[in-house]
RNA sequence: GGGCGGUUAGCUCAGCGGUAGAGCGUUCGCCUUACAAGCGAGUGGUCGUAGGUUCAAAUCCUAUACCGCCCA
């Protein structure tokens, strides 16, 4: 056994410690950004005369989780605001929480039942001291992961929809509703979870296709004579899924152009297994083709059937009560008291036993669950608190038609406008105790008594003209909506409508949300903001698809197919993730989880970290410590102290640069190309389309500034050329700013180290300039990258190892004269060739491109196998230069094509033609020779 | 039943009137002192189908098939 030396090539060189780590190491920056821009906050400033730009985050639950959609949610907003900031603009992300009504309370109640605590035992008051406990413990965890995101909420203004500020709103938005006449108490059919005990909103019900049964039931006529419509002589057929509510019939429905009913309608049937007689109606509602045509109505027990009922003036009483037993006196003595699904098979069997059940088939029903305790959802009669939505819904229709309001992707605009057209009433009271309290108090009569709208603060039953009545307040407390439907401006100070934030913030500039809460939540804030502000809560709603698994299924706790967003964060950094959440971002599709989408985010910040360790590796000492914008543009000043141009007064670093005479045509080109870039990325953020922005930069930063331009610096750079030293600086710090939004920690982690002390976030976005486009230095460096392009072809084509020196010699095709400088060494470094002025001997072994030839001749180690490689692929872009000739020429053959094409689409295609025929032709000349 | 989205390279997706693209995969060659999480050179698609509009269609229109979502 020999020792042998260890060789570790990773072995950092001493200037890599001071330097910057080989490789990207996200958690070895990420912690200490969070925590300064969750310390030290990027604060909006409410008397700056600064235009603002306001973004209120869409406020996760207090018992949530960070998860993928917020995730994505949050970077889309951060980006926008990063970007606005740089740009400008006073920006405020305003963070907070919603207090998330049966959630928590659910939440809280399990922990209590694990103790073997119900909340009754405990009575409202310490119930809630038990919220607030656990509220203030663990509840908003979700925004500590939020902090890891980077995100540049102004933490100084976090909010929380049980806040006094924000109850305060609700209360008064609840009296101004109640004095108003929209708000109003009335007996309504509504979603009532028989576990929890409350009633839902349709958002927290889960739509699920269930298994039932469709069954026939014979409904004896009165008039037993009558003839036959859809049964025999003297019966009418119904069909029902819930034959347990049959008690509560109050009618029979028939379409009105259903023929085989007309002689019916007036009549009376009987109910199975009653006495009780119930008249056959007809209404259009009715579908014909459904079950056997006609259908029993059940006002208190189905939502259609109310409405029904309502409209032939039906009485509604109910046979479920609130823990969903059959219970009544309706009800034959023999069901009394059993549960739903119980009585559901009770009585159908009853109804097999007397004959009336004609058929049973399978059918396919869908059911509501309560999306908390999993249970099927019971409809029922009960008294509540109401909005009428009508005329909000209208003045928001209004405000869309008058363009006050836009969405993105526009096709969202049909959505919300047909929701607000249909628009029903809104049941605010849920019979829960976490949530606000609604302040409305009723006497020893049932009249109602709500405070007045001039001291909306005042309890009624502290009201001293009440003090002769003994009040009772209402238990119930508003749906949490009635709280988050105010968020744009009740987390400003509303209804303090002169409070400082709420003058300068308000109305909100974008809100950025997924698609699928259009109608829960965007759609109550505009109808509470122009109901309550008179205005549009926000300009834009941007709305992004839904995050799915990697099969395009939705996440969901029951499947167990969720993806933490924390674990990604820990596997590719939060920079690599935040890149992957706006690149997969197009046009508000869904986006279907993969994780390759994060390596290559993962990928791209490391590439940009040793593009960093490059540049200040070169730089090095050569440029001192540089503070602020103008820095650059001082720093070439006293180089050149003589030169006081007006160029080099320019507030721009760039500007000043291009003004000297010794830039390399590589310094030349990635500066025009950083300003159209520059231009690219600002339209695509005012676009909202960030998934474009972070593709474009993705591509420059990668394909143009580290592949090609560092390549081309490097001979530059090693000759100590200042110019491309100023170039290089110039334009990293510039895509630092670019990217910033996109990925903040690793920007602004570089940027400190080329020597800011401010941080990234408080610089200026970049502005293009026309002085720093150049077509001919372009043109130039795309000649360049030609020739480079065609010597490695050739020798791959050849066969030979990227180290051997191959002689080369560039033959123009006219016009561009032989490289010598440092054109000639951008060539020889980055090609890895030797640039001969002439190729002696023949054949030459040659590699045609666009203005040249690369030709080289056959050394000795070249094969035959080589040779005949190279051939076949010449023969192939041989090929292919035909065809692209014979495509370009047909059009120019077409006389339509001629005559009715614009002029510069007409030019490209005759340029085509001629560059590849001039290609074809001296490439059928080098294949000649052999 | 009504509405919306999708169908583009083996996979996941951009592009949405004027030369078919990216990442990953795959083939070949490279540890070239910024980066092997990398570099260079390749391979791979008649853009679901059928009509139409247009000088020109992956892109616009009309049908249609399949997949998915929302509303009732």
């Amino acid at each position: 056994m020999t020792d042998l030396p260890e060789t570790t090539p990773e072995t950092p060189t001493p200037e890599n410690d001071s330097i910057l780590a080989r490789q990207f190491d996200p958690q070895a920056i990420e912690p200490d950004w969070a925590a300064r821009w969750r310390n030290e906050p990027l604060r909006a400033d409410a008397t700056s005369g600064r235009e603002p730009f306001t973004i209120v985050i869409p406020p996760p639950n207090v018992t949530g989780n960070l998860h993928l959609g917020h995730a994505l949610d949050n970077t889309l907003i951060d980006t926008l605001i990063r970007y606005k900031r740089m740009a400008g603009f006073e920006a405020l992300y305003l963070p907070g929480m919603d207090h998330a009504g049966i959630s928590t309370q659910v939440v809280v109640e399990k922990q209590l039942c694990d103790q073997g605590i119900s909340r009754h035992d405990l009575g409202r008051e310490k119930f809630l001291d038990h919220v607030w406990e656990w509220k203030g413990e663990s509840g908003g965890m979700i925004l500590n992961q939020l902090t890891r995101l980077g995100v540049s909420v102004d933490w100084t203004r976090e909010r929380f929809t049980m806040d006094e500020g924000l109850s305060r709103a609700v209360r008064a938005q609840f009296v101004r509703l109640y004095h108003d006449g929209a708000a109003y108490r009335g007996e309504r059919i509504v979603n009532w979870d028989v576990a929890a005990q409350t009633t839902l909103s349709e958002l927290e019900i889960d739509r699920e296709v269930r298994k039932g049964k469709m069954t026939t039931l014979s409904y004896k006529l009165e008039d037993g004579g009558a003839a036959a419509s859809n049964g025999e002589a003297g019966e009418i057929l119904i069909a029902t899924v819930r034959p347990e509510t049959i008690f509560a019939d109050q009618a029979i429905a028939v379409h009105p152009d259903d023929g085989r009913f007309t002689h019916l309608v007036g009549q009376k049937a009987r109910i199975p297994l009653t006495d009780r007689y119930i008249p056959i109606i007809a209404d259009a509602a009715v579908e014909m083709d459904f079950g056997v045509g006609a259908l029993k109505i059940t006002p208190a027990h189905d939502p259609t059937d109310f409405e029904i009922g309502e409209w032939h003036g039906l009485s509604r009483p109910s046979v479920i009560d609130l823990e969903g037993n059959l219970t009544s006196d309706l009800v034959p003595e023999a069901f009394r008291g059993m549960e739903r699904f119980a009585a559901r098979k009770a009585v159908a069997k009853a109804l097999t036993d007397s004959g009336d059940l004609l058929e049973e088939k399978d059918h396919d029903t869908a059911i509501g669950l309560s999306e908390r305790t999993k249970v099927p959802v019971e409809p029922i009669i009960s008294t509540q608190w109401f909005v009428h939505m009508k005329p909000f819904a209208d003045q928001v229709l209004e405000g869309l038609e008058k363009g006050e309001m836009r969405l993105v992707p526009e096709r969202y605009g049909k959505v919300n406008r047909d929701w607000l057209e249909n628009i029903r009433d809104w049941n605010i009271s849920r019979q829960l105790w976490w949530g606000h309290q609604i302040p409305a108090w009723y006497d020893a009569e049932g009249n109602i008594y709500v405070p007045d709208p001039e001291n909306p603060e005042l309890d009624c039953d502290q009201d001293p003209r009440y003090s002769h009545l003994e009040l009772r307040r209402d238990p119930d407390v508003f749906d949490t909506w009635f709280s988050s439907n105010l968020w744009p401006f009740s987390t400003l100070g509303w209804p303090d409508t002169d409070s400082e934030d709420f003058r300068k913030f308000y109305p909100t500039q974008v809100l950025v949300t997924g698609y699928d809460i259009l109608f829960f939540w965007v759609a109550r804030m505009q109808m509470a903001g122009y109901g309550l502000t008179g205005q549009a809560p926000f300009n834009t709603i941007m709305l992004h698809g839904l995050y799915l698994d990697a099969r395009g299924q939705k996440m969901s706790k029951s499947k167990g197919n969720g993806i933490d967003p924390i674990e990604l964060f820990e596997q590719y950094g939060v920079d690599a993730c935040r890149f992957a959440f706006a690149f997969l971002s197009t046009g508000g599709q869904d986006i279907r989880h993969d994780a390759r989408r994060f390596e290559q985010g993962r990928n791209f910040a490391n590439k940009l970290w040793n593009a960093a360790r490059f540049a200040l590796m070169r730089l090095g000492e050569a440029i001192p410590g540089l503070e602020g914008d103008d820095d650059l543009t001082n720093y070439v000043r006293s180089l050149q102290p003589g030169e006081a141009s007006a160029a080099l007064r320019s507030k721009d670093a760039l500007t000043a640069l291009v003004a000297r005479d010794d830039l390399t045509p590589a310094d030349r080109w990635i500066i025009s190309r950083l300003n159209a870039v520059t231009a690219e990325v600002s339209g695509q953020l005012d676009a909202f389309d960030l998934g474009a922005a972070i593709r474009t930069l993705y591509a420059f930063t990668w394909d143009e500034f580290c592949d090609w331009y560092i390549e081309a610096a490097k001979p530059a750079l090693a000759e100590g050329r200042l110019g491309s030293m100023a170039t290089l600086k110039s334009v990293l710090e510039h895509i630092l700013k670019l990217l910033h939004p996109f990925m903040p920690f690793i920007t602004s982690e570089v940027y400190a180290a080329l020597g800011h002390r401010r941080q990234l976030a408080l610089h200026t976005w970049p502005q293009p300039t026309s002085e720093l486009h150049n077509a001919s230095d372009t043109l130039t460096f795309d000649r360049l990258r030609d020739a480079v392009a065609a010597a490695r072809s050739l020798k791959n084509e050849l066969g030979l190892s990227p180290q051997d020196l191959m002689p080369v010699n560039i033959a123009w095709d006219s016009g561009t004269s032989l490289w010598t400088g440092i054109e000639a060494n951008i060539v020889e470094k980055i090609a890895k060739v030797e640039l001969l002025p002439t190729m002696p001997g023949k054949p030459l072994i040659t590699q045609v491109f666009k203005d040249g030839m690369a030709h080289t001749q056959p050394g000795q180690a070249l094969g035959d196998d080589n040779i005949s490689n190279w051939l076949g692929k010449q023969k192939k872009r041989l090929t292919e230069l035909d065809r692209q000739i014979k495509q370009a020429q047909g059009k120019l053959n077409n006389e339509g094509f001629v005559a009715r094409a614009p002029a510069e689409v007409i030019e490209e295609e005759k340029r085509r033609v001629q560059d590849f025929g001039a290609q074809k032709e001296r490439l059928e000349g080098v294949l000649a020779q052999f």
